[in-house]
Formats: C-alpha cells, structure tokens, sequence
DNA sequence: TTACACTCCGTACCATGGTACGGAGTCAAG
DNA sequence: CTTGACTCCGTACCATGGTACGGAGTGTAA
C-alpha cells in the first residue's frame, strides 16, 4: 500500500503539483491528514481534482465548483436548502446543454454545407442558432 | 432607423462599452463602419457579442469562440479545412454535453437523496458521475 | 456657436486561476 | 548519519478577460 504524497496524486489527477496545493488554499481539497509532516493524500482526492477540471471545462468557476462539492458534504445546510440549491445547479446545467445542442446542431449545418454547396457556408452564421426561438435573452 | 452607436450595441447586447472595444481589439468583431468619427454597428453585431457571451459560459475560451466565429467567414481556407475543424468542435461540444449530462444526473440523485433518507446524502458524492463508465481519464 | 453628452484612444488597473522560485525542513536508502 | 529526492511555505510572477480613467475630439440641439 503505497503513500499518496502530493507528487503521486498531481500526476494521478493530471495535474501540477502547485495546482494541488493552490486547490487546498481554496479549500475545494479537504485537509489531507499529514502523517509526519507531509500531506498524504487518498485516491477519492485524485477523482475530486478530476472533477474540479471537468467542471471548469463547462464553465464553471472555481467558487462555483467549491458550491458543487459542498452540496453534498456542509452538514450545516439543512436538507431543504440542499435540494434547492442543488436544482438551481441542475436549471445552470441545463442551459449549458441547451446551449451547447443548439451550437452543435449548427456546426452540423455548416459541415453539410461544406459538403453540399460552397455558397452556402457565406451565408451561414454559426451564432444564428442562439436567436432561433431565443429571444433577444 | 436609429444609428446604432457603441453605448447601444453594448446594451443590446447586455454588456459594457468596454467589453465591446476589447473584442474588437480581439478580433471577435468585425471593423465597424465609422460613419464620420464614431463606430456604427449592425444589430447583428448584438448577435454575435451574445453568441460570444454564450459560448464563454460553457467553457470556451475567446480564442477558442474567435476560431469558431471564423470556421465560416475566413474564406482563405478550404472547404475540407473547414469541415475538419467544424467536426473537431462538434466533438469537443459533445463532450462537454456528456460531461453536464453527468453532473445534472448526479445531482438530480442528490435531490432525490434528499427528499428520501438523509443517510444517503452523506453516502453521495457529486464527483462520483464522472468516474462511472469514464475509467481514469 | 456654444454647451453637453457621447466617443475616441491609450494606458493602467483588477480578479481569477494558476505557475515558478527559493530557502528550509523531512524522509529513506545506503 | 549523510546524501539526495521530495516536501514545506511564502511570495512573486504570469495569462486571460475584462473594467476604469482621462484627456482630446465630435455631434447635435438649443
């Protein structure tokens, strides 16, 4: 059973070791215990940091993403309060996939164009997608 | 028909003065007509400063939506260019897509877990979703 | 034709999310 | 018990994406 120091878990999470230690000063990594006078580290903290980088990949802010994590772990919040964070979270996310299906299913269009028709890519706009039953929102 | 000046781009567009010379400066916008001294602006430049809006919200970066924004107005490059990094961007989107599917589902599982048994929510990890099915990527 | 709001531009400053550095302490193998 | 790799911490620095400032020019309505 090897140790998880700081350089094990950095490289287990695809990270630097100064992002570790960064990630700790923003208390999005739980203390780790430090057996001696290093810290050491257990494999759900490498899932956490993946986590972290995923969910910065869509958009979210650190501050943010230290919200996500505590939903589920800040004993302080009553149940309620959970759930209704937790579904604000889930409308946020929602939008991000909506968003994200309108552009894709525009970027499709253009890759048929190119295939089709030349003119066709002049006239196409990759951001019109975001009006189509939008809005001005 | 209402000259559209910097002050009400920036406003229909739901952003400051600013931000809208930054992009330009970026390059997100194309060169307004300068009707006299002043930049007049097209509603559709509004268009495009909220699809750029959109897109920073799930993740890109304003290099990353400038390539975006280009894919079909560079006339430079080639049709089977343009269609390779059209699929490219279609599958990190897809990506992003599979990655918020996870984290809604994984919340909304958080919520259920609330309304049922509070055990099970100190049992829950939000960060959990992202390692099923996703090995140690 | 002057007054006032608006615009121009360059430059400086700001917050976020890291990344690098350096001197001191620690741990384990030899 | 020394040596070398690793870790500690504080601090400094960096890129990105704005935001603010200020002095000068412009446009228009009274």
């Amino acid at each position: 059973m090897e140790k998880l120091t700081i350089s094990k878990i950095a490289e287990l999470s695809g990270v630097g070791i100064e992002t570790v230690r960064f990630y700790q000063r923003r208390g999005l990594l739980r203390e780790p215990k430090a057996v001696g006078a290093y810290r050491i580290y257990a494999p759900e903290d490498a899932q956490r940091i993946r986590f972290i980088k995923r969910a910065q990949d869509v958009g979210f802010t650190l501050k943010e993403i230290k919200e996500l994590l505590e939903l589920n772990t800040k004993s302080r919040l009553t149940c309620s309060t959970v759930k209704l964070k937790t579904e604000q979270k889930i409308r946020e996310i929602q939008q991000k996939i909506e968003d994200l299906t309108r552009m894709k299913k525009s970027l499709g269009q253009l890759a048929c164009a190119c295939d089709a028709d030349l003119d066709q890519i002049r006239e196409f706009r990759v951001q019109d997608c975001f009006e189509l039953g939008l809005g001005t929102t």
